[in-house]
DNA sequence: AGAAAAATTGAAAGCGCTTTGGGAAACTTC
DNA sequence: GAAGTTTCCCAAAGCGCTTTCAATTTTTCT
């Protein structure tokens, strides 16, 4: 059932049907309330695509995924922050489109979206430092937030982020002080702003408390179980091995926690580890004590307010960026302790 | 620039220009060629939504994905299946709507995404037993492909799904010919028919051998780490634990490890692990020696063929429908062994 | 009560594309 | 060389909505 059908049966014209359904004011409120309860009981429910073209707004947001071109993952913390933004979406009537693709596609494939009329906006994931998505898409004059930032790019620009550096400077100084001297970070792929960040939280604490930089314990990569576990082995048979870890996420945790129960260690006595928690559903680390020490951060909320954020900027265009910080906290769980007393084994 | 506009300046009527753009053949070779060399050097791209409108085809497939109310979960897999979906998808030149939704609001999001002419067609994810959503889109004569299948629903309907009841029952036999008498099933959600397959080859196995089935050792739910810790707790705490567990998914299964090196027992020597492996690519399990002996199915290859089998549907709307069984494979790994003699202490 | 203002509804013109139904030009056939 | 085919292109009519502009009814104000 179209349009022209609906409004013909129900004896009114198009225009009036169209306002009433859309909640425009030059209605009558009896009048919208019978197109209402019509429109359920005949079930109609106007068709998009016209909408779209018709009203020049298409409802629907973009995320594009870059696809490590080297591993062809998925970011695990991708399905969470896309659960988030999918329940501000929901709520405000907005559809998503998903889109992987290539990092040598990805302009390509942001200027069709929009230019097709495909979207409204985008959602940039997984910002590298210096990002030249963000220029191309303020010059081609799309709605966009990030969710991270670019350090290295002055230009004004919509995002939300953790503040990855004050968490991990946070952590390291708290493994410093409860005695540590050897903290190994095992830390996400260095091109991504996230991880660049928080490098530079851990070494600003170290640097903060006199402690050298061992790049021999510092590692970086996507972060995979099996990656926590290699990274974590190879530090733990240093001639001088790490009393403590900072770890980039709970998957890569979960390696390493397997690399020091491999080494008979262990956790919160021998060895502390401190991890980056986004709250994944799925690894709830939220027992009355913590399994993990973690800097903790909702990724979902994050999706909730780059689709909230993004909504708000496509609704009133002449906004000026605007910019959110999501506090971590440090929250203590089982597996930090003093360091132990004279060294290890 | 649209049609309009790029068809006058290159001369031709609009006509002709889309005839050339969408491949008919009653163009011109070489008109054709000017014309999309015309469209590349203008940056001409046509508007999606027009197309849509004009054609009846939106060349979008959309995928819902039911939230478990309980805990507003989204399943890891997901994004592992989508990452296999979209790629077919970019190849063949489709878009991905992606929608949550409650259970509740199901019925209605499927449908209302249908008559708004926002999709061609649907996958289904996550099927229960007895799926009633099978029913609904077949009656609504929306294309459709299921990701698993649905026990309990005898009419036709295209499917993709791996072989779970053989994987299970192979997978128990292997542990029952390992001497494990007692072997924990830490499984699924009871109503996902994944989790019901599972089962059942796990009994039939049972069964074959007559060995008696022990409900304190058979467990269902959300396959989240904690829940695979406190189960797999839980059942090692019983007065006769078991020697083996059958562990429906590699999240899980990190935290029946958790509980197994809680207990100060060792995988592979005291008690022996067998998980399904859907190949999530943060979660490698494919060293020379794999960590966990496993049944093991690519859930990024049924992402694939559930993509290519819709696309083939929609585009052969009478076809009947496609079943794919995608076959699992048991492969050794280092958490099984021969059950510890006389019991464990 | 009559005029002006406000509220309510409709007719019709797009939005940017596809596709039908011709029609002119080029090619065959006898 | 006329008639029939084929090839290639175009004008125009939608697809199902929104939105402008105008018309009608109702309300408010003197």
């Amino acid at each position: 059932m179209n349009l022209k059908e609906f409004a013909d049966t129900i004896g009114l014209s198009q225009t009036t049907v169209s306002r009433a359904l859309n909640g425009y004011p030059e209605v009558n409120e009896k009048t919208r309330l019978q197109v209402i309860k019509a429109a359920k009981r005949l079930n109609y429910s106007p068709n998009a695509r016209a909408k779209s073209l018709a009203s020049g707004r298409s409802f629907t947001i973009g995320h594009v995924l870059p696809v490590s071109s080297r591993h062809e993952m998925i970011n695990p913390i991708f399905s969470e922050f896309v659960a988030g933004a999918s329940e501000v979406y929901s709520a405000r009537g907005y559809e998503m489109l998903l889109k992987v693709s290539r990092p040598d596609q990805e302009n390509s494939v942001y200027n069709e979206l929009w230019s097709n009329g495909a979207v409204d906006g985008l959602i940039l994931q997984a910002p590298v430092v210096e990002d030249r998505r963000i220029g191309l898409l303020r010059k081609a004059g799309i709605p966009f937030v990030v969710h991270g930032r670019a350090s290295g790019i002055s230009e004004p620009y919509s995002w939300v982020d953790m503040d990855n550096l004050r968490a991990f400077r946070q952590a390291a100084l708290f493994l410093i002080d409860l005695g540590h001297r050897r903290i190994g970070l095992i830390n996400g792929l260095e091109a991504m702003d996230f991880a660049h960040r928080r490098r530079l939280g851990y070494q600003q604490a170290l640097g903060e408390r006199g402690l050298d930089l061992d790049p021999a314990i510092m590692t970086h990569s996507e972060l995979t179980e099996t990656y926590g576990y290699t990274s974590a082995s190879r530090m733990l048979q240093n001639a001088v091995p790490p009393t403590a870890f900072l770890v980039a996420s709970y998957i890569a945790a979960i390696g390493v926690r397997r690399a020091i129960k491999d080494h008979n260690l262990e956790i919160g006595r021998d060895i502390s580890v401190i991890i980056h928690d986004d709250e994944l559903s799925y690894f709830n680390n939220d027992e009355d004590i913590p399994l993990f020490t973690a800097t903790r951060c909702s990724v979902r909320q994050a999706g909730k307010r780059c689709a909230e954020l993004l909504i708000a900027a496509i609704e009133n265009p002449s906004d000026s960026p605007v910019t959110e910080m999501i506090r971590s906290h440090l929250t203590l769980g089982k597996s930090t302790g003093p360091a132990p007393a004279g060294g290890r084994a």
